[in-house]
DNA sequence: ATCCAGGTACCCA
DNA sequence: TGGGTACATGGA
């Protein structure tokens, strides 16, 4: 009989006190990743192009797949979570003279052990074309299809993410049979540059941001939103601030000193928000702005969905 | 039923 | 450059 995934012997992986505080859960479901599975036996997802399971007991995780070195970068666990949040608060400090910001600090409470995770380009790219006005279980099930329909049969009911190649020649009725809408020939195409210049993504990597945000906007349906998801959750440019309707409601809301960047424009811009956010909370940007995501709908909001003050 | 969602392309002044 | 609009689909 053959040997199943999960009958694996499993590993594990004790986190250090500096490796703490790190929240898996969290983790894999606030947005950033779109075919992380959960089930009672923990999380199931790809990593590599392998399967990979994986849980968390308290300090330990126990996953099987993978090798050590591989969980470590892919959830980035070397990074020093504690350190980045005194380096975002001594940004808040420099900028605004306040001693705290309290509704920061609600949301890095709630968002506690999220951890921005290094996704490969490729998928991260193709996931955030599908994001573009959806919600999160929209997209899952945009990409789980398309998954199924042009990935690599894994095993039973598991499919691979599909090359460039893959989707490059796919037809525009069979990536809409993936109910992605008007977007399929945004994935077709983009998928057809990538083929035709397969060391692009890679080349994206040694680009300055301004430079690899450009390269990446010249694909088709990617604007400033996907580029900056990319920028983040694959190139790990944690500096980067994605600015969606929730961080735009979140930053206006709370930070009215960004209505100043907008000049006699009626709203601030994406880029006003974005740099703002870079000024106010420094490098880490792109960390304070998941904390937000992540947490949004708790967060004390009151101009949106009725959301009432904690 | 209506509105909204990890937006972008396209067009116009 | 900034502002409007169409675009497909499913969840609330």
């Amino acid at each position: 009989m053959q040997k199943r995934k999960s009958d694996e012997v499993m590993l594990t992986c004790n986190l250090t006190e500096d490796q703490l505080p790190f929240d898996l859960d969290l983790t894999l479901s606030c947005g950033q990743a779109f075919r992380w599975e959960q089930s009672s036996a923990g999380w199931t997802g790809q990593v590599n192009g392998a399967v990979v399971t994986i849980r968390q007991e308290g300090r330990s995780l126990i996953y099987n797949g993978m090798d050590e070195e591989t969980l470590i970068r892919y959830f980035n666990l070397d990074i020093h979570v504690q350190n980045l949040l005194e380096m975002i608060r001594k940004s808040i400090t420099r900028y605004s003279g306040k001693q705290e910001d309290s509704f920061f600090e609600t949301a890095a409470r709630r968002g506690a052990g999220l951890r921005i995770i290094r996704q490969d380009p490729w998928e991260c790219l193709i996931s955030f074309i599908c994001s573009q006005n959806s919600n999160i279980p929209t997209i899952s099930r945009r990409i789980s299809l398309i998954c199924r329909q042009y990935g690599k049969k894994l095993d039973d009911n598991r499919y691979g993410f599909p090359n460039p190649a893959d989707l490059a020649v796919a037809d525009e009725g069979g990536i809409r049979t993936c109910c992605t809408g008007y977007r399929a020939p945004y994935l077709i195409r983009t998928a057809q540059a990538i083929t035709s210049d397969p060391k692009l993504l890679a080349r994206i990597d040694n680009l300055q941001d301004e430079d690899a945000r450009k390269e990446l906007m010249k694909l088709s349906g990617v604007g400033p939103k996907v580029a900056d998801c990319v920028l983040l959750f694959a190139y790990n440019r944690y500096q980067v601030v994605p600015v969606d309707v929730w961080v735009r409601t979140i930053i206006t809301g709370r930070y009215p000193q960004v209505q100043e960047r907008k000049g006699n424009r009626k709203d601030c811009s994406y880029n006003d928000i974005a740099e703002f956010c870079r000024d106010y909370f420094g490098r880490y940007a792109g960390y304070a702005q998941q904390y937000f995501f992540a947490s949004r709908l708790s967060l004390p909001l009151d101009d949106k969905l009725n959301l009432k003050n904690i």
